[in-house]
DNA sequence: TGCCAGGCCGGGT
DNA sequence: ACCCGGCATGGC
């Protein structure tokens, strides 16, 4: 349901954050194709470690999509070693990289001209991708307006008490998406700013920071479905 | 040193 | 429909 109490604290978080940040023009990296080999690379992995795995991958020519349709799997496996889980994600990474080159030829224009809503519902059939992946794709590397899920925006909302913690991914992006502008850049920007944000004060070692610039919506225990 | 990080799948209830 | 074990490295 939409609540225009709700509507109004997420969009002043997302004003709150943006004078704490300032604008940060996610995500971090050079290409479409760098963007989506990320969203699946950072799977439950720190994103330190994705970082290495890319720029290897950069080294070895792999960032281009023949070059990585034609790698084999155990070498790519080698390359990305340092983001964990390599050899599932080397299958993963060959399950798009073969959909992507197969049904679009490999062309980002091609790809995210399928109506998004139909991309992504392919996207969840590729074996490796689920919702936060796919929904990573198709709002930063496709600049659909899609809200991304993910264990920050949980962890964040949780505590202030949005959801509880058995709320479904569904269910979360459905708040977002019906409380805030559909608008790719608003939840291009706020995602973001939420990841910063949890790195940075709400992770499992940090879990409650007076200095945490989303803490004077803290005292308010309403109800928000 | 042990715990944590921007999920997802497959098999079992 | 959930629930859970497995997957793995590098940083702090």
């Amino acid at each position: 349901m939409v609540n225009q109490k709700n509507s109004n604290e997420l969009y002043s978080m997302h004003q709150v954050l943006l004078e704490f940040y300032g604008s940060l023009h996610w995500w971090p990296g050079e290409s479409s194709l760098e963007i989506m080999v990320g969203a699946i690379l950072t799977q439950n992995t720190n994103w330190q470690n994705v970082s290495k795995a890319i720029e290897k991958m950069k080294e070895e020519g792999l960032l281009e999509v023949t070059a990585l349709f034609h790698m084999d799997e155990k070498s790519l496996g080698k390359i990305i070693k340092s983001c964990g889980y390599y050899n599932l994600k080397a299958r993963r990474l060959k399950n798009f990289i073969n959909f992507f080159y197969r049904n679009y030829g490999g062309s980002v224009e091609r790809l995210f001209s399928v109506d998004w809503k139909i991309l992504r519902e392919e996207l969840l059939k590729i074996n490796g991708i689920g919702p936060e992946t796919a929904d990573s794709i198709l709002l930063y590397a496709g600049n659909k307006p899609i809200f991304v899920v993910d264990a920050y925006t949980r962890r964040i909302f949780h505590r202030h008490n949005y959801f509880s913690f058995k709320a479904s991914y569904q269910e979360i992006q459905h708040f977002f998406m019906v409380h805030l502008p559909q608008d790719h850049s608003v939840y291009n920007e706020f995602h973001a700013q939420l990841v910063m944000l949890g790195k940075d004060f709400c992770n499992k070692n940090n879990p409650l920071c007076s200095q945490c610039p989303l803490s004077p919506f803290l005292n308010k225990k309403t109800s928000h479905s």
